[in-house]
DNA sequence: AATTGAAATGTTATATTGTAACATTTGATA
DNA sequence: TATCAAATGTTACAATATAACATTTCAATT
């Protein structure tokens, strides 16, 4: 018995202005108990990183906020790292990118399934690999602090319409 | 049952000599049984590759060789690249470095657990763990290419001699 | 409303990591 | 020893990220 993982790759039908706002709503709710400030730029960022169910690169969002005046890297950057720091977004450390957090607020270790064809990025908290992960880790005297899981292959979007790679 | 992991961390009295000359000749024989040239930048690459079991970074390598003339980026980036596809060393993209595969040959996904006190990077072939991914993954109707598992905590050396952080 | 001070953002410059493109050298094979 | 593909040299630059300091904003207090 395991946890349904039929939405983990939403379909490019679902409402992705459902995911947006809900993303922004909770983001607000966060900030607020923990009495940080949900600025303008820190809102769009957000915004642009969950535009797409796919990791975005800092200097493409730089790109977008440019679009309507002069920005320059460290605001984005901070911006990034305040998110992070909130556990708002999560880092794709192999792809040099960003992705929206499902499930901000709750602790939790992330782990990512990424398609190399259409680059959708799924998030999940698989109890069954942190379980596997901390009892080997125990079992080489290893404590964990952290997790970078990133496991590149194919989405079942691209593999029912028979995309190659 | 499980594999002994009393080795993957190695303890700072080992023969590092020894890994490192073992680590040379299996490159030495993998490159020859594939047709491949070891030549002197690959082979001195490799070398300082192994030199710790910790990742290095390409510029770290590039300062090393500079030691003894005039060398550029992209010549240890190419030797890195044919180390890569040779499976003689692995990426940690978490932190932009290298680290020596102590299986060449054999077709595996590394996992890795690395000391974010000393930076001490173990490799290990846990079955279970890959289990769990690819369970995970087919129930998500995802198929794994490739995986980055980069686990950052605390070595069982650093956690004896009771270091912090 | 004015003051104030810490947090946030602006700005400039630069560090770090990685690659494109073309020239030259090397080395195994004919 | 001639040849050609592979490897390396060389120059320039792209992509990602941060340091350091100036300015602005905003919420709490006067």
């Amino acid at each position: 018995m395991h946890l349904s993982y039929s939405s983990v790759f939403p379909d490019s039908e679902h409402d992705h202005q459902h995911c947006v706002s809900r993303a922004l709503a909770e983001a607000e709710q966060i900030c607020h108990d923990q009495g940080q400030r949900f600025t303008t730029i820190r809102r769009k960022v957000l915004k642009l990183v969950w535009q797409q169910h796919k990791p975005i690169g800092a200097y493409q969002i730089l790109e977008e906020l440019q679009q309507e005046g002069r920005t320059a890297p460290p605001t984005v950057y901070r911006a990034l790292d305040f998110l992070l720091k909130l556990g708002l977004i999560h880092r794709i450390a192999s792809l040099n990118a960003f992705v929206g957090c499902i499930r901000p607020g709750a602790a939790h270790e992330g782990y990512f399934f990424i398609c190399s064809s259409c680059k959708a990025c799924a998030e999940l908290n698989a109890a069954a690999i942190s379980r596997e992960i901390h009892q080997t880790a125990h079992n080489c005297g290893f404590v964990v602090q952290n997790s970078a899981v990133e496991i590149m292959g194919m989405c079942p979007n691209c593999a029912s319409t028979g995309k190659l790679q």
